[in-house]
DNA sequence: GTGGCTGCAAACATTTTGCATAACT
DNA sequence: AGTTATGCAAAATGTTTGCAGCCAC
């Protein structure tokens, strides 16, 4: 599974005359591992702590390049700085987004799939992606306050 | 009506303790005439166009205020850097991103209300709010290509 | 070997903050 | 008059870029 993964990455790479470096495969592997909504810091944090020291710089050129390939995507959900980066994953989901804590969670489900049925926007707009978050809080947080 | 505007404006600041000010009148009038989305930038500018001068930090100190007062709100929509402000409008809507030009346009209807009916998110999540995000391409946008 | 990629450092863009002064009440 | 809010400047934060050297191909 692990060996697969990494082997997608150098095939996606490849095919497309980019090289496979150690800064791509680290980001790949961490974000993989995360599964959603790193900070660029925290993508380059994790990294550090597998022993591999890899410059903010290169992870941010390496996640403009995923972006550009279509392997990950940026939100910047919340009020913080930060923007936030996930693997492009291709089951329909929405985020959670806790008010309080600004923690950011994923919920699967057809519903995104149902709204975009359901949806005329008019105006000669063209329909390419809906983007669906819900604020609120988290059951840690209920559970704190 | 404009002065109606500026009734309102008052009151939410002097019932809360808060003072009216230049900048506060002037931000406030401006997001009004806007009609959403604007970057501090912009606010600023349109700002300095009627002959008045304020600092870019009372713009950023009187945006925060108005969203702490639940008048205003901030949005990163897109992938440009800088927060863009729109006054609170009660309003159900969503948002159409164009995706090639990088306007936001709204867009009023029942959709939103009806996926806050039909939300459940569980695991004790406390819903509290929808934002519903449409990416896309724009009319003109497609005009143009 | 060579051209793309990295690390480093410096630039850039956006937002926040400290402090003396101005201005709202 | 008393204090809050402003303007200015400096700092903090997040992201991008130029360039010399390194490494994947």
């Amino acid at each position: 599974m692990e060996r697969m993964e990494r082997i997608e990455l150098s095939d996606e790479l490849r095919t497309r005359g980019y090289r496979v470096t150690r800064p791509r495969r680290a980001v790949w592997d961490v974000l993989r591992a995360a599964d959603g909504h790193l900070t660029v810091e925290q993508v380059t944090a994790r990294i550090g702590e597998t022993g591999t020291e890899v410059d903010l710089a290169s992870v941010y050129r390496t996640l403009s390049l995923f972006e550009e390939l279509g392997l990950a995507r940026a939100s910047r959900l919340g009020d913080s700085e930060a923007g936030r980066w996930e693997l492009m994953h291709p089951d329909e989901h929405f985020h959670l987004l806790c008010e309080v804590c600004g923690e950011v969670d994923h919920h699967v489900g057809s519903l995104v799939a149902r709204i975009q049925e359901h949806l005329d926007v008019g105006h000669g707009f063209e329909v390419r992606g809906v983007e669906l978050t819900v604020r609120g809080v988290c059951s840690r947080c209920r559970a704190a306050a």
